[in-house]
RNA sequence: GCGCCCGUAGCUCAGUGGAUAGAGCAUCUGACUUCGGAUCAGACGGUCGGGGGUUCGAAUCCCUCCGGGCGCGCCA
């Protein structure tokens, strides 16, 4: 365990507004609301524009209507008691009935003022009622302070809830290597992983394959025919990997496995998928990303948790059974119809391991459970929700974030694929020749629910101008300052006590740089990542626009927050 | 036909009901003899697919239409 996280800016802004409105009810200024439905949640933001001041509220708007006022009489009202909140040293400390409501935020809100002092500097009323706050120079040194004594603890934020969560991406097959198409989900996932445990939450990276069954069967065909010398089946699997695998399966193996026929498929199928698998791990290692879990989808069905889960839905009347087979009534949840869970065959149909697999893992504890799929699973989502809900789990608990399609361009034309045909390009070919960071910043900019193009010239081409570099670049900057500041025996000075006051450039940089527990925060709350990249852009060309104008001198203050994102 | 997602600058994309809708690329004009010019300052560029509605306020929420993607198996 690491010291107390210090609550964001934002956060300890708006229990300011929140103190300066209870301050306003007790002077009876403004009338206490007696409908809870009507108190509104207050929000603290940054304005789009910087002559609007660091910080705005539109409090007094909100509370026009409850009150029947007019939104600048209000603000007006709450300004003054803003404005006493910056003069006052002990405004936190005063008797505060609101105080045990309001909980463990605004304590740690509390808390952090009493440490760095008031945050607000000057309150300014806007129309139609904007609260635009100006943050005390005191403050905001102070809080730069302690940013750099977190030094790379800093942007980690406290959750109001922490949470377990099992986030399981990927999970692609192991009949093949993975290709330029499993990019997007790899990234998306990761890049989730790391803002949720950011943000305060743990976090298991968890990848679930099939390891037994028709494909793999076809696979182990596949590869000893090739060896043999015999046809590949009509439905086996083709391409360069195929025959690598057939030419490095192991003479024993081959002699053990039998006779041609299933028994053989089988043997053979599972070595050349354990060996697929074993290639797509370093692959996604190439990428940065790490799984803690390889879940194979066999062990569902040996250690039982299909079966349980089967049984549980038994319990609770949702199943029936039909023409040999056993239904899940997922009618009654809202589904357009009903779910196969056991053919009439004897055999479980995908729907069965996925409800076994939601139950196994709340077996394991999650709080939480994040499935990355592909949109082309979407009409799979609901069937697993009522399913999970019917189990008695909490519906919202069970989240599927679908990523929408990459369309792969090369100068212009569309890069088709398929594996059965083994006609595509792989993941690894990909990262040869884009850069794993390139990648990386290109899906983890963009919203996953739209779909986007990926040209593959172009993003070669344009590696120069990319984001990536201009943020790597301004890194890069930071670190040439350190070393030639040390280059000439120059030390950071321990304190920017005073030292922002009177200087909008370094002060607005500063102010920004403290904005990144917020971004985790918002990131970790929708789970969307893309504000990040776009915060570390803006983050990049404040810099850049600091280096221009303000020589070296406390650069040690935005480097440590800089670097960080540079490697997010 | 039903359901989900999307439509924002020439291109690629941001924008969880707030103020004058943003960034990168592309195009054009400028800038250090000093901390890395992979930089900086500026210009150009918009019926937020169309039309209604909700309200103090809509790219955002609701309805409808147009256009595109995906899904609607005892497949995996």
């Amino acid at each position: 365990m690491h010291a107390p996280i210090s609550p964001p800016v934002r956060a300890i802004v708006r229990r300011a507004v929140e103190r300066a409105w209870e301050r306003a009810i007790a002077a009876g200024t403004l009338p206490a609301l007696s409908d809870a439905g009507e108190v509104p949640t207050i929000e603290v933001d940054r304005p789009a524009h910087p002559e609007h001041g660091d910080l705005a509220t539109n409090l007094a708007m909100k509370l026009a209507r409850p009150y029947r006022r007019s939104p600048l009489e209000i603000a007006q009202i709450l300004a003054a008691e803003l404005e006493r909140d910056a003069e006052a040293e002990g405004a936190v400390a005063g008797p505060d009935a609101a105080r045990d409501a309001v909980g463990d935020d605004a304590a740690a809100a509390d808390a952090a003022t009493v440490l760095l002092g008031s945050p607000v500097g000057s309150v300014d009323v806007a129309a139609p009622g904007f609260l635009n706050i100006r943050l005390a120079p005191a403050f905001v040194e102070a809080a730069a302070d302690a940013a750099r004594r977190a030094g790379e603890e800093f942007g980690r934020v406290a959750a109001p809830r922490p949470q377990h969560v099992n986030v399981e991406f990927v999970s692609a097959n192991p009949t093949g290597p993975l290709h330029i198409g499993n990019a997007r989900g790899a990234f998306v996932g990761d890049l989730l992983c790391r803002v949720l445990a950011a943000a305060g939450h743990r976090v298991t990276r968890e990848y679930y394959f099939n390891d037994f069954g028709q494909q793999v069967w076809n696979l182990g065909a596949s590869v000893a025919a090739i060896r043999l010398g015999t046809p590949i089946p009509e439905d086996g699997y083709r391409g360069d990997y195929v025959r690598e695998l057939a030419a490095e399966l192991p003479e024993a193996l081959l002699a053990g496995a039998g006779e041609p026929g299933p028994e053989r498929d089988r043997v053979v199928g599972e070595w050349a998928s354990e060996r697929i698998r074993a290639g797509i791990e370093a692959s996604l290692a190439h990428l940065g990303v790490h799984f803690d879990v390889w879940k194979s989808e066999g062990s569902l069905y040996t250690d039982g948790s299909v079966e349980r889960a089967l049984e549980r839905l038994r319990a609770a009347g949702v199943v029936y059974e039909a023409d040999g087979a056993v239904w899940f009534r997922s009618t009654a949840y809202g589904d357009d119809k009903d779910r196969v869970i056991r053919k009439s065959s004897g055999d479980y149909t995908y729907f069965g391991s996925d409800i076994g697999y939601v139950a196994e893992k709340f077996g394991r504890g999650f709080d939480h459970l994040v499935y990355i799929w592909g949109v082309d699973h979407h009409g799979t989502v609901a069937r697993v929700r009522n399913a999970a809900e019917a189990m008695g789990f909490a519906r919202d608990d069970v989240e599927m974030i679908l990523v929408a399609w990459v369309r792969f361009v090369r100068d212009g034309a569309e890069v088709s694929m398929s594996k059965r045909t083994g006609e595509f390009i792989t993941l690894d070919e990909l990262l040869a020749e884009v850069g794993v960071d390139a990648a990386r910043w290109f899906f983890g900019s963009r919203a996953h629910t739209s779909a986007i193009d990926f040209d593959i010239e172009l993003a070669k081409k344009q590696s120069n101008e990319n984001p990536v570099y201009y943020v790597q670049y301004a890194h890069a900057r930071i670190c040439s300052i350190l070393r030639k500041a040390a280059d000439s025996g120059l030390t950071a000075a321990d304190s920017l006590d005073g030292s922002l006051a009177d200087d909008e450039v370094s002060r607005g940089l500063a102010i920004l740089a403290l904005r990144l527990p917020e971004v985790v925060e918002d990131a970790a709350t929708v789970h969307e990542t893309q504000g990040v990249t776009a915060y570390a852009t803006e983050l990049a060309t404040a810099f850049h626009a600091f280096y221009r104008d303000r020589r070296v001198v406390d650069a040690a203050d935005p480097a440590t927050s800089a670097a960080r994102l540079a490697l997010v």
